[in-house]
DNA sequence: CTAATCATGTAAGGCGTTACATGATTTT
DNA sequence: AAAATCATGTAACGCCTTACATGATTAG
């Protein structure tokens, strides 16, 4: 079972989805902490169901295909429960800025500050974002541990403490290359 | 060209080095915050070698194939440079562990706090190593931008600043869970 | 009337992981 | 004598991205 597998199961543990929702959930990572293109969805959804972890309802959609409504089997729900309290794979950071990092010396040094001073903003106005959710679940009371939206505040709470991590970094980086 | 090439091209920015040693260096993320298996390696400095980005010495190796020495050229020496001061590609952070959050309310309470204990003690060791490292580093006065390791060094502080926030993320977490 | 949104699907090709294979030298 | 280290390579397969394709409804 791969893990795109148990992204979809997770994607689909408070309630029904369509594919196209699950799409537009994984667009944006925050939420799952997880992506995957449509094109990988929709397949990995028909061999989900081949193999009775989803189950789903027809309805004649807008284009020549039906519109399905997934949902979980006990089966399904299950196979997540347990998957869950695994020890989670440890896949390594993959990051081209801090890859850039590494070869700093050989790079026009202004040119270098000018990229983290750009990089600051844009993890700026993400953390800006992230922090504006993070609000709004504040006030819906989904901070509160026995919230069953905790999940996904916990996971919004990573991506805020990330974006803090990564602005710090780059702000510091900007200093470090100054004069 | 994809990002592996680029990744090579900075393994090589300090000097010289044998396919053996990149391998070494990439099985362990910090230094370069990217990864490659020796499979996808070997094959590819090869293809860097036929375009004329990197070239070597070959001597007598311990088993039936040449030892390689590979360096940059001038040509993979200028790309590199060329790449650094461009704006990096954004990838989605992909993470089992916050993934799981996301549907942490499917999950026995308990068992989930246990796997952010561990999953704290974990990252926590590994902080505990980076800051050694790190440590060292300053010891050999990498921590000067004028430095030709500083590159190195800011990288591993990324390591450093990313292990803190998960073991933060993970002990937050276990409070949450707890009582 | 044009563009965006909803909704599902296929095809091609590249990137990455796991596994296999060879063989000399050094360490336990 | 066995195992680890040095050193390079290939093969198979699965994951993932980019691009293409259809077509109804709603918004500008």
């Amino acid at each position: 079972m791969s893990t795109l597998r148990y992204a979809l199961l997770c994607a689909l543990h408070a309630g029904p989805l369509t594919g196209y929702e699950i799409v537009q959930r994984m667009r944006r990572p925050i939420g799952y902490y997880w992506t995957a293109q449509q094109s990988q969805i929709y397949p990995e959804l028909s061999r989900m169901t081949d193999d009775g972890l989803i189950a789903h309802d027809a309805a004649a959609g807008p284009g020549p295909h039906d519109r399905k409504t997934h949902r979980l089997t006990e089966t399904g729900l299950a196979e997540l429960a347990r998957w869950l309290t695994e020890p989670p794979q440890r896949r390594p950071p993959k990051d081209e800025l801090v890859l850039k990092t590494y070869a700093l010396a050989v790079a026009d040094r202004d040119a270098m500050r000018a990229l983290y001073r750009a990089e600051a903003q844009k993890h700026r106005a993400q953390l800006d974002d992230y922090l504006a959710q993070q609000a709004q679940a504040e006030a819906r009371g989904d901070d509160h541990p026995a919230s069953p939206r905790f999940g996904a505040y916990a996971t919004l709470r990573m991506g805020v403490a990330a974006e803090r991590t990564m602005v710090d970094w780059c702000e510091w980086l900007v200093l470090q290359l100054g004069r």
